[in-house]
DNA sequence: CGGAATCCCCAACGATACTG
DNA sequence: CAGTATCGTTGGGGATTCCG
């Protein structure tokens, strides 16, 4: 427990710190490091994907149409990482391999689901506002 | 209120819908859309900055420190026409600009704490699960 | 002061082919 | 089935310079 972490103790109070607000080192910033991991083109696909039922390689393929095989194992590989996702092999023949959330991963979902509900609530807000612009 | 948009009531329940599950023209995907937007490498801080007072230009420049004007303005534009930031100038010499948060954008604040509290709450294990796997 | 214009780089992503 | 290897592309972002 350093004296940093009291000092972020969530973005926005980092951010309500007395002026002058020394906001370098972002990088060491946990908001955006997370969010930064968590929107790769594919990785909250594959969170929410997860938050359903465990998936195997292949299932996961065809179920997110438009990822190649590469995309696919280095974000699963990055989630497993992470702590967020764990690979379970079973040395079957053919091989089958199943990914499923860690207790972590599942513990996202939550926070996860209040942005997707802002999104869909307020999407249409920024369609519009968006065209005004055009 | 399409079809389509009862389907995705929030990005868990998208996924939530029977196999096999067409997850294509995710591009689509409020969520995914709303996330690519507000996870480039600055949207976020300056959200967060702009949801404690409205700031001018130069002010903004200073406090984030490490982004050039060029991003500053481009970030700025982007949030602007997705409604999510107010653009004012008062014609003084020298030109003043305030940005500040519209509405739309206060209300995003809640889920974006809800969200970097989770990563406060967690990024540690997340780092060390990351130290295991190096 | 508040930008716009220009140039450049690199990491992320895609496509394809191949393998234990 | 569950990946790896290789190559090619692209656009997000940085640095710099200039302007009303």
């Amino acid at each position: 427990m350093t004296t940093r972490n009291t000092a972020v103790r969530t973005s926005l109070d980092t951010h309500r710190l007395p002026n002058p607000v020394p906001i370098g080192e972002y990088e060491r910033c946990p908001v955006t490091d997370v969010l930064r991991r968590v929107n790769d083109k594919w990785t909250l696909l594959l969170i929410t994907l997860l938050g359903r039922h465990p998936y195997r390689f292949n299932e996961l393929h065809r179920a997110v149409e438009g990822i190649s095989p590469r995309m696919l194992t280095r974000t699963l590989r990055t989630l497993e990482s992470d702590g967020l996702v764990e690979r379970e092999v079973f040395p079957t023949v053919p091989p089958s391999v199943e990914y499923r959330l860690t207790p972590l991963g599942v513990s996202l979902l939550e926070p996860l689901a209040a942005l997707a509900d802002w999104a869909v609530d307020h999407h249409a807000e920024i369609a519009t506002a968006r065209q005004r612009t055009t």
